[in-house]
DNA sequence: CAGTGGTCTAGACCACGCT
DNA sequence: GCGTGGTCTAGACCACTGG
């Protein structure tokens, strides 16, 4: 007599609003019934229904809130090009690269800037070759887009090289052909690692990232002509806000 | 007389559990108390203990199945090398460059290929140049790793180019300097987009992903000597068992 | 203030893996 | 068979948001 469905309850739930959303029947911004109406139209519990939900969020599918209902999410991407050197510069100087890209797709950027002194955490010493009783000039920066968090992006240079210099300027600096060119050490060389995973609670909360958010944990170091490296960034990139694009030429 | 402790109940219970595992005390491959002896500990439900473990799990730290109880999840990642060109072989010949890196890191590659002919969707239309009634040769491929399941990489390429070569062969092929050169089509230019988003169902049951581990959507579009786009990969790649590599060398 | 989602409990039964 | 996690219910209260 039964009707054999090997799915859970929930997941037939949750099957049935995300075929509604892949149709195009609720579509981005649009509300979701509330958990009650869910439960008694499915003949479920208001708990299996919030099973499915939440299901459905981790899949970075809605949003929620507290009093405010849940809606269907959107994502509309920001591109971020990356396989461009900090001397090619295309604008006519001022901004650094990031901020020309945001610009360029119609958004309006702006980076908080804080400097500090440390000492290495073991990834950044190993990619900078640096003991861990060496110190490291850190820039931690915090983009906004259109005054939304937007990423997390650290800086680390030897103290040896960024010392009097200015990398020490708690503030956004930015020449033309990059600023580690300008104090005589020109980068020839970038290696760009490139982790996807969830974020740290950390993270979250700082760049506010929705439930069922990945990020990708971007490291580029930075080689000058003597094959040694000069720097160091991290950035933090909430999935939902970001495609990172490389173009690569043949030779 | 209240502690005054904001957090709810289910997230106190995570943070200790997070702390124990980012402390050291428990090590990847460690197994969990049991939800019911740490419901007991805390002085909670066991429903309680189920969230703040749900919540692990999509942070990607632990791993669960029925049975067989709830253990650390460990990550080790593979390196996929993507900034060689297909003519840039550094290999004696034989495999194509996934199987040489994978090899390369000492572990055992091989891939299923199956191929179709098919009109286009709509992303993979755009990035071609062509219309919805045009026809494209799909190249499917999945790509193991010691007998696991580790990307799926689909190839797409204009029907008009394809027909009756090498590329409609329905096995693993591989020439050096590439496929697309070898038939008269050298990708000069490649354009890398890479997108960070949850797995969808159906790319959750055939790569076995984990909850909580989230895919880079890596989509490659490679151009010819006259500028037109010849081929576009389209690669799923759980974030657990990658690092994504590009060097960038300056002019 | 009404309605929403968020938290929490107590208890039940099932499905699976192991020994 | 026993112990594990997986599913599900019914009911309660709280916290936030909006009109």
């Amino acid at each position: 007599m039964g009707t054999a469905d090997p799915r859970a309850l929930w997941e037939r739930v949750a099957d049935d609003l995300r075929a509604e959303i892949n149709r195009g029947d609720l579509k981005a911004g649009d509300p979701i019934s509330p958990e009650q109406e869910l439960a008694d139209r499915h003949g479920v519990s208001r708990q299996t229904v919030r099973q499915a939900l939440q299901q459905l969020t981790n899949e970075g599918l809605l949003l929620s809130g507290r009093g405010r209902g849940r809606t269907v999410r959107s994502q509309t991407r920001l591109h971020w090009q990356l396989s461009h050197f900090e001397t090619q510069e295309r604008h006519s100087a001022e901004a650094d690269a990031w901020s020309n890209g945001v610009a360029d797709q119609g958004r309006n950027p702006h980076q908080d800037v804080t400097v500090e002194i440390n000492v290495p955490t073991p990834k950044v010493a190993e990619r900078l070759g640096l003991n861990q009783d060496d110190l490291v000039v850190v820039r931690r920066r915090v983009r906004y887009v259109d005054d939304q968090a937007f990423q997390l992006a650290d800086s680390y240079f030897p103290e040896s090289i960024a010392r009097g210099t200015l990398l020490m300027q708690p503030r956004d600096v930015s020449v033309p052909g990059g600023i580690l060119a300008s104090i005589g050490y020109p980068q020839i060389k970038i290696v760009d690692e490139i982790e996807i995973r969830m974020p740290t609670k950390e993270e979250s909360s700082k760049l506010g990232i929705a439930a069922g958010t990945p990020v990708a944990e971007h490291v580029r170091t930075g080689y000058g002509e003597d094959g040694k490296p000069l720097r160091v960034m991290i950035t933090i990139v909430p999935g939902d806000r970001h495609v990172l694009v490389y173009e690569l030429e043949a030779q």
